[in-house]
DNA sequence: CTCCAAACATGACCGCCGTCATGTTTCATT
DNA sequence: AATGAAACATGACGGCGGTCATGTTTGGAG
């Protein structure tokens, strides 16, 4: 029972995506050629900074969100307070997508992990697109079919691993994937699935073991094969 | 790095599903009425009981099954050696199709929950339906993004509740969702997140609020909304 | 009915890690 | 450079629940 958030909508900016498509092509726009061209006029671009809000949890999705540039996090808030990063998307990938297909409300919150661009597709546009181009729903099958390989994974594996495997793994995960941000110990947490407190005892043995360095907030992994292999105590 | 399985093959019986489509219906043959059709000559019937394994976790999936009749689960155990049912199926459900779609191994092993006959259909099969019936894979993305709400949910549930709050919640979908079956205090941990020791505890505390009866190894809801509101401590 | 393995049940122990409290460092802003 | 808030850091404490050990009950097979 939380109070009915506000969507914040995205304010429309000079229509500057002309060809969106070739900085980051998207499972979408990649499936034809054809494709691109009809989504043009319906694009809307559109922006946010650092922790703003893109959508709230519990809204109805109105269409589709491509990542032009910058990183974006899905974060589910439980009851008790604590967040956890369920998934995160980079420039090509696609946003709301989950809850459009489903048919269903957001069940998460998306936010900016930094600045954002980002181009939002009305539904009616994207379900035009499904009828003219019948593969496009494969590709999305496929790729929403290894989400939830990586969400249950990822759900088994915090359930049985220590702290410090976890974020272990969090570190390699969010060198690997989104090497440009520097993650917080709270963001690193929240990916964990632990407490910033856990993870600043651990990063302090991690390299009180030389596995990684730390200089300033800066986190430096020395020896990523080790750290791979570490296993909870 | 686990000893590579064998996969018990589906021994073709009596072709005895005619009219599957009648009993329980599927959401393939749902979306359109030709399609049970088309499916028939290709359908091979196969059977399983308790605890028989359909497939194991790392193998490549060759089609997809269709439930009957029974209870199907998937189950992940991790590498502690902790099992974890992440879903069940019942009549009218498909199984199967996550590896198949996201064109990956299986991640998870399927073993029958209690007697089982399952329908198997090949993958070039229901490739074809795809191009047939366009519209049956926006049924499929609609089902699997439902999943993966439910992952996800289930997922930061288990991270943040108590142990006692998680038995509830378990006790409460067991029963509306798979009322036939009767499970054992293992099965109940493993689709709550615990062992079964606690989830002994539990129930006798549970019982002694006389929130729940146990009769032998039966177990009845006897409030189930103070259940529901059960928070941990 | 007899038997036996599996499931059920309960108690003792204890370690991980979440919580709280307190202090320090960093860094953006002016 | 001064300032203040947010992030970083560290210690103490304690409880939840996992693990192990031991004993009891159940229910199916022959």
């Amino acid at each position: 029972m939380s109070s009915p958030p506000k969507t914040p909508l995205c304010e429309p900016q000079r229509p500057s995506c002309e060809n969106c498509g070739s900085k980051a092509q998207n499972i979408i726009c990649a499936s034809n050629p054809n494709i691109p061209l009809s989504l043009e006029k319906a694009k809307i671009p559109c922006h946010f900074k650092r922790d703003q809000i893109i959508f709230y949890a519990e809204n109805e999705p109105l269409g589709l969100f491509f990542v032009q540039s910058g990183l974006v996090k899905l974060e589910k808030v439980s009851e008790d307070g604590s967040a956890h990063t369920l998934r995160i998307m980079g420039p090509g990938g696609i946003l709301g997508y989950r809850s459009l297909f489903a048919n269903e409300p957001y069940h998460a919150t998306a936010l900016a992990v930094d600045d954002v661009e980002l181009c939002f597709v009305p539904k009616a546009e994207i379900l035009s697109v499904f009828k003219d181009h019948p593969e496009v729903a494969l590709r999305l099958l496929n790729h929403v079919a290894k989400d939830l390989r990586q969400a249950e994974e990822r759900w088994v594996g915090q359930m049985d691993k220590g702290a410090s495997e976890r974020i272990a793994e969090a570190l390699i995960f969010l060198q690997e994937h989104f090497h440009s941000q520097s993650w917080t110990r709270r963001e690193i947490a929240e990916w964990a699935g632990t407490t910033p407190e856990t993870v600043m005892r651990t990063l302090a043995q991690f390299e009180k073991e030389s596995l990684i360095g730390q200089s300033g907030r800066h986190i430096n992994i020395l020896n990523k094969t080790l750290l791979k292999e570490r296993t909870c105590f």
